[in-house]
DNA sequence: AGAATACGTCAGCCTTGTTGACATTCCAAG
DNA sequence: CTTGGAATGTCAACAAGGCTGACGTATTCT
């Protein structure tokens, strides 16, 4: 197989590969009236509960007019807590309330299984291997605060 | 590490690549005034020229409005040819332009670039790994169809 | 005191997905 | 030859979730 035709076998495997999964927590979405940006915000504030909105803004790589619209359905449904920072009162430090734990771990379970099976059935080795190849992918600008959220949370607060 | 922990990595791994993997395109395409949906449109005839419209349909798992949107764009736009078919005049067979394949080499180009780089610095045995548990992945639905068209392609009308 | 930061919000726009309805053309079965 | 259904196109309306621009408020930093 040519160069050429690896690659597009796996661009066109990134493509098929995404849709199935992001499947079936939009499957759980859906019923519950939301699309896959809350699905996100919820994500990274259950993996670092207290953090900020210009944090999660940094994350995402989106507007906070974009990010404020979701983040506000979550608050008014009680999903998601939003306390005024002791420290700097300017900032919101962003909390999932019970509600929004059983969603998110209901949202986990259901993406977590796809991507279990999925590892399973292609052995740790090529795990390995997808994983190398994943990190080489990334968005540097996105995962580059992404990292610095998790070295703050080691330095800072230790592990959890 | 747990195996909660390597999924959460597996998850998050997918996210921020999968901004990478789409980021050089979407640039490109933003230029031409035309979005992701264009894009895979594009890609899939460049594939399977002369493809029919329920074709990338079932491929692209969206309706046919969506769809049509953004095709009649690319054919307005001189990019996509549409010819009615000669076997069964209802369908549409769609090929790509000179110039429509001029922007496809142009996004096939960036977007091989990346997922070049990282080929490269992951090395061939992880890039194997990485392939394997993509498919393993993939939503079963879209890929049918599109393995389908693979195979009919292998069968009926010989490779090009 | 004044600049900068963090956040929220209003308004408007775009892309890309959805449903529903309807017309046309054509194939195939009765 | 009629008729049902498949393939396609199109109109209208709507929603999610991006975007820009502008503005306001509270707070912190210089």
């Amino acid at each position: 197989m040519s160069t050429d035709e690896k690659l597009m076998k796996g661009i066109e495997a990134m493509f098929f590969a995404y849709r199935g999964f992001t499947q079936d927590p939009d499957r759980i979405l859906a019923q519950h009236g939301y699309g896959r940006a809350h699905h996100r915000a919820i994500h990274f504030i259950h993996r670092w509960p207290g953090t900020t909105v210009s944090n999660l803004l940094s994350i995402l790589g989106v507007t906070k007019q974009s990010l404020n619209r979701v983040l506000r359905a979550l608050i008014e449904d009680g999903l998601v807590e939003s306390a005024k920072g002791t420290v700097d009162k300017r900032e919101r430090h962003l909390t999932l309330t019970e509600a929004g734990s059983a969603l998110e771990a209901e949202l986990s379970e259901a993406q977590s299984a796809r991507v279990q099976a999925a590892y399973a059935s292609a052995g740790p080795e090529a795990v390995a291997g997808f994983e190398l190849v994943l990190e080489a992918m990334m968005d540097r600008d996105l995962f580059g605060h992404y990292k610095r959220l998790g070295d703050d949370r080691g330095t800072d607060r230790g592990e959890t």
